[in-house]
DNA sequence: CTCATTGTTGACAGCTCGGTCAGCAATCTG
DNA sequence: CAGATTGCTGACCGAGCTGTCAACAATGAG
């Protein structure tokens, strides 16, 4: 559903949201807890830095914390970062740019429910929904 | 949402749902009809032969028609030859290889009723549905 | 049979994504 | 200041996806 890339910043979020709120966790044990590769990591935590979902502070002991309360960031504020059919609100077929309920594609109709639980679960659920549900359990 | 492999197909597939029962398609007019370029399109039809979702005829006035009639297409048929995700049921962060509602993973409970949703469409969804909605329109 | 037409097959190129590595920059400790 | 620790940056690599091309195989028309 999601790229690989989602998925490890999900991740990696779940685990911030998890510890008490501005304690710093280095990227080398949230590479350790989440099963990320810890370079890769860096650069995915660098964007959401951008986007202002993180924050860095380098430096002897320095590391990651979450930026604003785990309720506050809803999924799609991290998904829309890397994968551009959210972003895009695409369409199933790929044949319009926006395909809304005015000018729709072929399939727009059938496609309809399903595109709008799947926006909401984007929309409606938080960091704290997807860190206070169970262990992380890395594969 | 699905790879432009899986969005080719569909399209095409709903072009050829739109034909006549047994009347041949040739792979150029099918190209130029639903903008799929033409050599990539040949080896989407293949693959489509050889789940049996279509058949191709060779040489003069061959081409293409559907091996069984649309509405026995269930649109996961199709998706599921070509993305990953859908043929493994996979979990929303990648955890696990399955995830079930007795064996959660963190996001599972959110992510329920948005995947219940999704493959609902895939398997409920077939080509007639897609085909007589309304025109192609290629991009 | 001969030829044109059409689908099949295999090789290849460009691109993005996932991942690694080495060196640079900032920060704290002593 | 000196050194250790940590995040940041840029280069690079391999795999898979998208797309192109040329040669091959099958089929029907003449």
């Amino acid at each position: 559903m999601f790229s690989v890339t989602s998925q490890y910043a999900l991740r990696a979020l779940a685990y911030l949201a998890t510890q008490q709120p501005d304690a710093m966790v280095g990227g080398q044990e949230l590479s350790r807890q989440t099963g990320i590769p810890k370079n890769y990591l860096s650069k995915i935590l660098l964007a959401l830095g951008n986007a202002g979902i993180v924050e860095a502070v380098r430096g002897n002991a320095g590391g990651y914390r979450l930026a604003r309360a785990p309720n506050e960031v809803p999924l799609i504020r991290v998904v829309e970062l890397f994968e551009r059919h959210v972003a895009k609100r695409a369409c199933l077929l790929g044949l319009r740019r926006v395909c809304s309920d005015e000018d729709p594609c072929m399939a727009h109709n059938s496609w309809r429910p399903a595109k709008l639980a799947y926006f909401d679960f984007l929309e409606t659920t938080t960091l704290l929904d997807i860190s206070s549900a169970g262990k992380l359990t890395a594969p």
